[in-house]
RNA sequence: GGGCGUGUAGCUCAGUUGGUCAGAGCAUGCGCUUGAUAAGCGCAGGGUCACUGGUUCAAGUCCAGUCACGCCCA
């Protein structure tokens, strides 16, 4: 009977799943990567072994994984678990960034809304306790849907920026900031709301309409008798903190006579100012172009000072107004930047109750008149006691050309609804021109650091390591700011043009201002004394610094000014005392920007070996050798290209300040998700409801499971924008499929091999087995290659086409054949084994990285696999090369192939055949592959899945197939047609060769 | 408005220094197979390489400009 046959075969079997079923089983395996300490057993495998560190930049504590997060994190597990595969000590330390306003806004919101105290009176140390419940409640979110994407790492000891050991050795760098000359007290505008009497951040505000007093004021020029700028305001009770005005390079101006006066406007918008003001009869008298304002100057309109016009092109429109805009340095952010770069006084003659008030930032006289003095700009009915003074004060002069009521969105308070003002306040600065100088800084800090016998200090940054190593100018005297440009030059940029965004970020910017008046943040130790003057110590800061290690940065908070300044003034202080301490708190980037200090030095398991070579990847041939990099100097930074100007800046701006060098050697940057129509997409969207798609890494994860997720965000080049859409992901899991299948058969067929029996050795492989090998071998370089230039989106395209083409489409087709209708232990059989099974092994280390949890479970089916988890592999690749002759060979019958196929097609269209096994085919043809194919008949009838082939060599001329119906009988067993089916007796529906296998198998 | 990027078949990507470079896989359509079967194989149709001008004997490939999108500033 012929389905006895059928037993005789030898059919693929596993318990390897077809259908993957990912949402289901991750989470199980999961768990056993959990149980089974994963994570621990390979660093313990590559305990000595050469270190890659990544240092994970830390996502802010504050809701789900975004998906976008997510992709960073993928991404940075791909390159840890390729590292790890490749034999590095690659290890992970996972971090969150915890304070910071979102936080503190958050809870404030929610404290009021449940009836608690209002309008922000909470005291700051129950805020306080309240953001870190907050934080801490997202980070055990966060880090369970971390795992659940399948990133290893020390996810039981992350690192936390309100960390006590945290915050303490970020004082520790910043008192070696202040040690150094870096921090400085300035002035800087900010948003204050003047009946809670706090500042407020951008996000804080909110823009309602409101009616504002909109006035044009004269300017009187010195020296022009008679000539006036026109200024256009909203805000008249700026005016007494007026100390320039800015006028557009680029425009057209036009002096115009009025009865006895000259007004300049901008010639654009001079109809409509004639209108406001009513300058029914009006001559242009000349034309001025922009530049030529530039020398003069101008008499305040009611202060008894002058001052002069600048060029503002970046914020001087020619839509509204006068092409003049009044100028208060404290009172407006544009303001502000040109008052910087004038050297003009931050003037902000406001107090905290919103009140006029002189100030000691200009001389008494110059200021303004008496009768303002108190007047408060806080409207009550839609008044303002300031406002109205100043109009009486202009009105008083003849200084004001028109006044009208203008409504427009302008900010206000989140809490009390009412207008915000802008209004400069002292702050903390770093002097980012700050003169350095080449010899490595007093170590004034470290005997105090040995004094204060508190706390474990974090290893010392100067040791071997001389500071600013960079510096090449030999007279001593550089500007940090080109010592940090300096620097950028000696990292590695990924993508090249990274180097441009970092350049022109530390370029541009001004100085940092670090404080903040906020409540969420790590406090800054500093004190006033009984005249308000600021004490700011490298000493006071590193006492804190040990204190807050001990007690948390909330001693801060909860102890009295005099009580801290009990516990942290030097016992040989010689400064004046202490009245009251400082409430503001840093800048959250200084936080964040504080981890190659409070992580990368810390932590043992991130330090290179100190014989350390210079950062791999660069320093080119011949160049000399650059001062050996630090150990505590990490391999690599991987952050969204945002982080040019945020985290990679503040990390390398403190790090050089504070430690010497750079924290990172190589720094890798990816895009940004886009939806489908490649516009961004963001929680924002999504939290109006305008937006149905999930975003959070979750929802996706629920959706298809994590290694469809990781191989989307290998399938696309992560340098540009990553598109995510439910198309793409589909697309995706298509592949997926595919490649499992590809595993599932190679396993399905090693079911009787036993490696240690059965392989064979490379020489007796069969000439099928060694091409697929070298094709793999090329792969296996190429993929290499790829996973080394951190181009994953190549890793996927070779592995994909690889498993489509050469592995599904050719080989598992034709080996069928020999797997199943061979004796089982027939040496081509084994051989074929031998093959899949170095495939198998190979594919599903070179998947490891991006299919985490799928290379693992395929893994689990190796026979003989060499570790537990494929995670713990060691990848060496094998190279496999075929001699000349035999790849000359190869490339011929491929040729061939190429041609055969299409007239197989042909003849199926044409209903001769249906499958190529009923085909006879005949070759005709005189070139080299003709010749070859007819030394290699058999090997190119496998190849081509036909039951009979014919070569033909014929005179010249190119290979021509020709097509016919087989010959013979179907073989029961094998299905190929044979003339020499029913030539034994006892299998009267055999061929000969299955004759021969099944008698072996039965005897 | 400025800086930095990106723009090749429906999708994701290859296309070194300008000259068989218009490709691959997937998807689609049409067949085949039913001993990888909620699988597998074959064939076919798809692109004026965002657009417009230049340079050149020759341009996805160099230059300029335009448009769209993203990031960062303003």
């Amino acid at each position: 009977m012929a389905t006895d046959y059928k037993q005789t075969l030898n059919l693929p079997r596993t318990d390897f799943p077809m259908k993957a079923d990912l949402v289901a089983r991750e989470p199980q395996r999961l768990a056993r990567w959990q149980a089974g300490r994963l994570y621990e057993r390979i660093q313990a495998a590559r305990a000595g072994a050469p270190k890659f560190v990544l240092h994970d930049g830390p996502p802010f504590a504050n809701g789900d994984v975004h998906i976008g997060t997510a992709l960073n994190k993928i991404l940075k597990d791909f390159i840890l678990k390729f590292k790890a595969l490749r034999g590095f000590d690659a290890p992970f330390v996972p971090g969150w960034d915890c304070h910071g306003l979102p936080i503190e806004f958050k809870v404030t919101q929610d404290m009021q809304k449940n009836g608690g105290p209002a309008r922000g009176a909470a005291d700051a140390a129950t805020v306080r306790r309240a953001c870190e419940a907050y934080a801490r409640k997202y980070i055990e979110v966060q880090r369970a849907q971390f795992q659940r994407l399948g990133v290893l790492g020390d996810w039981a000891r992350p690192y936390l920026t309100l960390d006590r050991q945290y915050e303490a050795d970020e004082l520790r760098l910043f008192a070696d900031l202040v040690e150094r000359g870096f921090v400085y007290r300035g002035k800087k505008p900010v948003y204050w709301s003047i009946p809670c009497r706090t500042a407020l951040a951008e996000a804080e505000v909110e823009y309602r309409d409101h009616v504002s007093p909109s006035i044009y004021v004269k300017f009187p020029l010195v020296g022009h008798p008679g000539t006036s700028v026109v200024i256009w305001t909203t805000t008249p009770w700026t005016l007494p903190a007026n100390l320039a005005v800015a006028y557009n390079s680029t425009f057209d101006y036009a002096v115009v006579l009025v009865g006895r006066e000259q007004f300049i406007v901008s010639a654009l918008l001079l109809p409509t100012v004639a209108q406001k003001c009513a300058w029914g009869d009006y001559q242009i008298v000349r034309h001025l172009r922009g530049e030529e304002l530039s020398q003069l100057e101008y008499t305040h309109p009611f202060c008894a000072r002058t001052g002069r016009l600048f060029a503002g092109d970046a914020f001087v429109d020619n839509v509204t107004g006068t092409g003049f805009v009044h100028i208060a340095p404290g009172h407006g952010l544009e303001d502000y930047q040109l008052g910087l770069e004038h050297g003009l006084p931050i003037y902000s003659p406001v107090n905290d109750d919103g009140a006029f008030t002189h100030t000691n930032d200009l001389p008494l006289e110059q200021q303004m008149p008496a009768t303002l003095l108190g007047k408060s700009i806080l409207e009550t009915n839609g008044e303002s006691e300031a406002n109205a003074a100043v109009l009486a004060e202009l009105r008083a002069r003849g200084a004001l050309l028109h006044h009208e009521p203008y409504t427009h969105s302008y900010p206000h308070c989140w809490r009390s609804k009412t207008p915000v003002i802008f209004r400069a306040m002292d702050q903390w600065f770093i002097e980012i021109d700050h003169e350095v100088v080449n010899s490595p800084a007093s170590a004034a800090g470290a005997t105090e650091k040995d004094k204060s016998g508190l706390g474990q200090t974090a290893q010392s940054p100067s040791a071997p390591f001389p500071l600013f190593p960079s510096a090449s100018a030999s007279d001593g005297h550089t500007t940090f700011r080109q010592r940090a440009l300096a620097e950028i030059d000696r990292v590695e940029w990924i993508p090249d043009w990274g180097i441009n965004r970092i350049k022109s970020a530390v370029q541009t910017r001004p100085d940092w201002c670090i404080s903040r008046q906020r409540a969420w943040g790590v406090p800054i130790p500093a004190f006033f004394d009984a005249h308000g003057e600021p004490i700011l110590d490298a000493r006071i800061v590193r006492r804190a610094a040990d204190l807050i290690e001990q007690h948390g940065s909330n001693v801060w908070f909860e102890k009295s000014a005099a009580e801290l300044w009990a516990l942290l003034r030097p016992a040989d202080w010689q400064g004046p005392e202490a009245v009251s301490k400082s409430t503001d708190t840093l800048d959250v980037w200084i936080d964040s920007g504080s981890s190659s200090r409070a992580v990368l030095m810390r932590r043992a398991e991130l330090q290179h070996a100190r014989q350390s070579q210079p950062g791999q990847g660069h320093g080119q041939p011949g160049e000399p050798s650059p001062v050996a990099s630090p150990p505590w100097q990490a391999d690599m930074y991987l952050e969204g290209s945002d982080q040019h100007r945020g985290w990679f800046q503040s990390s390398l701006l403190l790090s050089l300040a504070a430690n010497g060098a750079a924290p990172f050697r190589t720094v890798l940057t990816h895009g940004f998700m886009v939806d489908a129509d490649r516009e961004k997409i963001s929680k924002s969207q999504q939290a109006q409801g305008g937006y149905e798609k999930p975003q959070t890494a979750d929802a996706y994860v629920n959706r298809w499971g994590a290694d469809i997720v990781r191989l989307w965000v290998s399938s696309q080049d992560f340098r540009n924008d990553i598109v995510v859409s439910e198309e793409r992901i589909n697309k995706v899991a298509e592949t997926y499929r595919v490649i499992r299948n590809a595993l599932r058969y190679q396993l399905s067929n090693l079911y009787d091999f036993d490696p240690g029996r059965d392989a064979v050795p490379d020489e007796q492989l069969t000439g099928l087995d060694r091409w697929i090998l070298a094709e793999f071998s090329k792969l296996e370089a190429d993929v290499l290659a790829a996973y080394e230039r951190y181009e994953f989106h190549v890793v996927y395209q070779k592995l994909a086409q690889f498993v489509a083409v050469e592995l599904s489409a050719i080989y598992h087709d034709v080996i069928k054949d020999r797997l199943y209708t061979d004796a089982p232990d027939s040496p081509r059989r084994r051989s074929t084994q031998t093959t899949l099974h170095r495939l198998v092994t190979g594919l599903c280390q070179m998947l490891a990285p991006i299919l985490a949890f799928t290379a693992d479970e395929a893994w689990e089916f190796v026979p003989g696999r060499p570790t537990d988890s494929v995670h713990e592999a060691h990848w060496q690749p094998r190279p496999f090369a075929l001699r000349e002759d035999e790849a000359l060979c190869w490339q011929h019958l491929f040729e061939l192939r190429e041609r055969a196929l299409p007239e197989l097609e042909k003849a199926r269209q044409a209903k001769l055949i249906g499958k190529a096994l009923e085909a006879r085919l005949t070759l005709r043809g005189g070139d080299a592959a003709t010749r070859t194919a007819q030394a290699h008949g058999e090997a190119l009838r496998e190849l081509l899945n036909v039951s009979q082939l014919t070569v033909q060599l014929d005179g010249e001329g190119s290979p021509q197939f020709l097509v016919a119906h087989a010959d013979g009988q179907k073989c029961a067993r094998c299905w190929h047609w044979e003339t020499d089916v029913g030539a034994h007796a006892g299998h009267p529906t055999l061929c000969g060769r299955c004759v021969a296998a099944v008698e072996r198998c039965a005897g």
